[in-house]
Order: C-alpha cells, then structure tokens, then sequence
DNA sequence: TCTATCTTGGACTGGTCGTTCCAAGATAGA
DNA sequence: TCTATCTTGGAACGACCAGTCCAAGATAGA
C-alpha cells in the first residue's frame, strides 16, 4: 500500500561517511548532507533520526565497510610478521597518499570529538579497537607460530601496542606526517618483537 | 594616557585552554568563553582576534604549559629506560584519572579536526611532535650510554615509535580506554628496545 | 582637573545550526 | 480506479553561531 523510498539508504550512507571522514563530523552541516546526498531533510530525518544518530549509523558502516575487511585479511593471513608489515605499509600508503589522503580514519578522528553524544558512538570506537586488537592478536600467533617471535613476548601486550601504532599513524598522517617517519617508528616496534634470527 | 587592560591574558588563556582541551575547540562557543572567563567580547576579539586565532593562543599556550615542562624533564632525565617508563606512567595516570581525566592532550585532539584552520595551528602541531620526538630521542640515548638498548636499535626510529604510542595512550584514553592495557601496550614496544639481560 | 586614548559592556547583525511540519506526490494493494 | 499509507520537497522555526559596533567608563600623563 505505503510509498517506497525512492533512494538507498546505504549509498546515502557512503555519501556521508566521505563527509564526515574528510571534514569532519561536527563540522559538517546537515545542508552539506542534503546538498551532497540530493535528498531532501524529511527524507534524511525518516530514515537515520537526528544527526548524533546518523553519525553513529556512519560510523558503523565505515566499521564494517572500510576496518573490517582490512582486520579480517590481517587476521587470516598465516604469513606472520610479513602479513603485519604489510599491514602498516598499506595503511601508511593510504592515509599519506591517493585518494582518501590525510584524511585520517573516521573512527580514530571520532576519539577527540563526540564526547558526550550517544553511548552507541562510544560501543562503535570500542568495537572497532577490539576487532583490531584481536586482528593483531591473531597475526602474532601466526607469526609464533612460525618462530618469527622473540621468546618471552606477550601477545596480548603486543597487540595492543601495535593497535595503539595503528591509531597513531591515523592521527599524525592527517597532520600531515611523512610517510617515511610514520613507517620507521612502526618498523622499530616489529623489530623489537622479532627474534634475532629473523631480525 | 589610555586606560590598560583589566585583566591578565594568559590567566584567561588558561581558562579557555582548559574548556578547548575538555569540551574541545570546535564545540565551544564564544558564549561559553565569555561566560567562563567574565570578559566581554570586546576584550576577548582585542586581545585574541578571531576564534581561530584564540585557538591558536591557546594551543601555544597548552604546549608550554603543560608539554614543554613534562618534555624537559623527560630530556633532562639521564636515568635512560626507567625516565621513559616513568613518562608513560604519569602520562597513562593524568590522562585515566584525576583532575583531567578522559580530557585526552589538547594537541592530539586537535590533530582530528581544524583541519582548514590556520598554518599557525598546523605549525603548532608539528613543534609539538618535534619536541616530544626529541625528548623520546634524548632518553633513549641515555639509556644507549647506560648500556639498555639492545644492539643496532635506530634510535630516530625508536624515537618516533614511542612518540607515536603517547599520542596514541593521548587519543584511546579520552574514549575510555583502561589504564592497564594503555600501560601494557607501551611496555611491550619498551622491552622490545631492552637488552635481553636488562629486560 | 582636563583630555586623549584605550578598554569595556552589551546590544545587535547576518548567517547557519539542527529540527519540525505539512501539503503534495508516489506507491501498491483492494 | 480508488484509497490508505508512506515519502518527499521545501518552507519555516527558534536557538545559537562568530563577529561588529558604539556609547560609556577607566586610565594616566599634562
């Protein structure tokens, strides 16, 4: 009986999530969303609420679209510290060049703002560290098992350094940090993980 | 002959330094700053200029108030890995708890967003990544001299490595992050720099 | 005390913010 | 085709934004 909607609400969605990586979500204006999206306010209020909500609806697409894909590949790959090395190489390319460069990432840029906006934008910033954590995790326990670890290493530990690596590198590259240095401070950390041997 | 201000900048620098770095710069407002400092408009624009030049101030004004001295000691610190490992505590223990706690580092918050701010504040950023680069530089080559670092460590490397974990304990801390996986994660890429007898 | 000069309070501006609302349009089952 | 229901466009809302302006007040040298 009921009208349908004329438009996809997950390719609106893509459309705000580039807003809000690039500029910013506070600083960008429901009128920029129209403007940019083409539909119109009633349709963006029916379909995502109020602007806290269709942040925390961006972020969680940006989460599952543009993080997970990326954490998963990292945590099925068995090639160990190579797979982790590969990891950074790609996120530094990607935040210091190329299309979507000094952007950032919408999650780590998320940190400093939207203190006290919803709790559901808080459980997407914890989300997304567990899952990048446990990625780290499982690449470090390929890289045991394969010997390329120095004994003694905590993995858990080690995983959150390298996670802690990971947002550094999305907050300094949308300053503007050279990738160079980005990558050398990443390496060092791997070194120190690392068995003589390999090293 | 004129009449000369009556009050004193820096004391109302503070005082906004203290609401950017809480509330964050973009989602303070004019109001709030008149409001908390008890001046009026007219003294805030002929003292500061503009928003973005008030920032500015205020960012300069953080990074020697609150970086500078911590950097120094840090600089100053001749007892190698023990300095450093004392800098993160206190860095993981102010921003978990006490006065500001979850406030993050101003600087770091900014790094997410004033994206088309002013080259002043884009400057700011980078004084402040050079100074804590060459804290972390200084007390690393301390603990090279006290025999600590294992052998071939790139202390330029290391260097920003462990930069880059602070900025990352500044960034996860201000989203809630526990103190204890904080203070893991920097231990791990600490031990990885240890000398096998010292560790 | 007088006066030139700066500071201060606060009203005011034009613009933008997020949000609401409703009439008109579109849809699909009856 | 008719109709109930949802969607859509766009006008309108009050609140707030950063920033301006000027008359009144304060100051300190002459």
């Amino acid at each position: 009986m009921p009208d349908v909607k004329h438009f996809d609400p997950d390719v609106v969605l893509d459309r705000v999530v580039r807003l809000f990586w690039q500029r910013g979500a506070d600083t960008t204006g429901i009128t920029d969303i129209v403007e940019t999206t083409g539909l119109s306010r009633s349709s963006l209020y029916a379909t995502f609420g109020d602007k806290a909500r269709l942040h925390a609806a961006a972020l969680g697409r940006y989460l599952e679209q543009q993080s997970r894909p990326v954490f998963d590949a990292l945590a099925a790959d068995t090639r160990g510290l190579p797979a982790i090395a590969a990891f950074f190489e790609r996120l530094v390319t990607a935040r210091c060049s190329g299309e979507h460069a000094r952007w950032g990432c919408l999650v780590t840029n998320t940190h400093a703002t939207a203190g006290g906006d919803l709790p559901e934008i808080r459980d997407i910033l914890d989300r997304h560290h567990d899952a990048l954590h446990a990625a780290m995790r499982a690449a470090l326990e390929a890289a045991r098992a394969a010997g390329q670890l120095r004994a003694g290493l905590d993995l858990e530990a080690a995983a959150e350094a390298l996670a802690l690596q990971a947002y550094a590198v999305n907050l300094r590259s949308r300053a503007g940090a050279e990738a160079a240095g980005l990558l050398a401070g990443v390496r060092a950390v791997l070194d120190g993980f690392t068995t003589t041997e390999e090293r």
